[in-house]
DNA sequence: CAGGTGACTCTTT
DNA sequence: GAAAGAGCCACCT
């Protein structure tokens, strides 16, 4: 394939830019992957924020916790296939707050984070 | 370089 | 409402 340098710091940009909405994500409150591909300038590339956030939990200063899947019907859920993976983020999610019921499943109308109230 | 994979999501069965 | 199919983007072999 051979990605050619402008491509790369493309990659690189759309990660920053997904670090950044993932950093305001406030306390007790989530995004889906697809809002924060979205926010980020990269609509439809919901698995790319996946992937990005996968690479950054071990880094540090990142709530990746606060990254859900979609579940449709204002619910969200869980979507981390490891189940050791996704105790740590029911855990994590918890403690600050984020009710989740036993199947891992978030209501957004409760924790879902809109950016335009950010107050 | 091609094919497989997954912390995705929406539509259709 | 679960299961299957089809798009999607970047990563790994």
């Amino acid at each position: 394939m051979a990605k050619g340098p402008e491509e790369r710091e493309h990659i690189a940009a759309l990660y920053r830019e997904i670090y950044r909405v993932v950093r305001r994500i406030p306390v007790a409150k989530v995004l889906t992957y697809g809002q924060v591909a979205e926010l980020a300038g990269r609509p439809g590339a919901a698995r790319a924020a996946g992937a990005a956030l996968r690479a950054s939990a071990a880094e540090s200063g990142i709530p990746w916790q606060r990254v859900v899947g979609a579940a449709g019907r204002g619910r969200a859920r869980i979507s981390i296939r490891d189940p050791i993976g996704a105790a740590v983020q029911r855990k994590l999610l918890e403690e600050e707050g984020v009710v989740l019921s036993e199947a891992g499943v978030i209501s957004l109308a409760a924790h879902g984070w809109l950016p335009v109230d950010r107050s």
